[in-house]
DNA sequence: GGACGATATGCCATATCTGACATATATGCA
DNA sequence: TGCATATATGTCAGATATGGCATATCGTCC
C-alpha cells in the first residue's frame, strides 16, 4: 500500500482493533476499506466534472448533503450501496464503475 | 437488455412499481439490479471454483448459509457490502471485481 | 423406495444504515 | 470586516440488512 493512501485510511477513522494494535488489516479488509476509498473519492471527482453541488447531488438520489459529504469522505457508516447508486446516479456506465473499482 | 438477463430480473423478485406498470425500471435502477446480479453469478462462479459450499463459504465470511444462498439468488435483501466482501473474501482482486462488474 | 449432502425459503430479534436536522467550518466576494 | 454559498460533523428515530434457526426442496447415491 502506497503511504498517502494509508494515511487517508487512518483520517477517516478506519481503525480496526485496539489502538495499540494500531491498523492492523487483514489483507481482505484493507481492499474492502480501499474499495470504498476509491469510490469516495470517484464519486467527488464526478459531482464536481459535472458541476454539481452536494446538495444538488443529494436531491437526485433523494439523500441528504450530509449523507453525500460523509459518502466522500469515507465515512464508515455509509454503505457500498449507497455509494454505487450515487455513481450511477450520475451518470456512470458499468465500464466506468469497473475502471474505478479496478483500474487497468 | 438481453432477454434472459430480464428474465432472471423479474424471477429474483425485483418489481419496481405495481403489477400493472410490470417492470417499468429508470436505466439507474436497472443498472444497480444488472450490477447486483453479475455480482451475484460471479459469486456462485468462483465459490464453485475454489471447490466451496455455502456453509463453508458462509463460515468464512461469518454469516450464514442462508445468506450466502440469498446473495447467489440475486435476493433484495442482501446488501452490495456483503456480496464484495464474500468476492474479496474468496480472493478476488480489484482488477478480478472491476472486470466483473464492467467486462471489457 | 430411503438416506444423505447441498441449496432454497421463510421468519425474527437485533445490529447497522438511513434521511433529516442542527450546527460548525470553510471559502470567496463586496 | 460581514455575508453569502459550500462542505463538514454530530445526533437520532425510523428504516433496512443481518445472522441464526427451522424447514423445504433438490440431486445423487444405495
Amino acid at each position: 500500500m502506497k503511504p498517502d493512501k494509508r494515511k487517508r485510511l487512518e483520517s477517516a477513522g478506519w481503525r480496526a482493533g485496539t489502538p495499540q494494535e494500531l491498523l492492523r488489516l487483514s489483507d481482505e479488509e484493507a481492499a474492502y476499506i480501499e474499495l470504498r476509498i476509491n469510490l469516495a473519492e470517484g464519486l467527488r471527482v464526478h459531482r464536481h466534472a459535472r458541476g454539481l453541488t452536494q446538495v444538488e447531488l443529494a436531491r437526485a438520489i433523494r439523500s441528504s448533503q450530509s449523507r453525500v459529504a460523509k459518502m466522500e469522505a469515507g465515512d464508515p457508516s455509509v454503505s457500498l450501496d449507497l455509494l454505487i447508486r450515487s455513481l450511477l446516479a450520475l451518470g456512470l456506465s458499468h465500464k466506468e464503475l469497473g475502471r474505478m473499482i479496478g483500474p487497468d
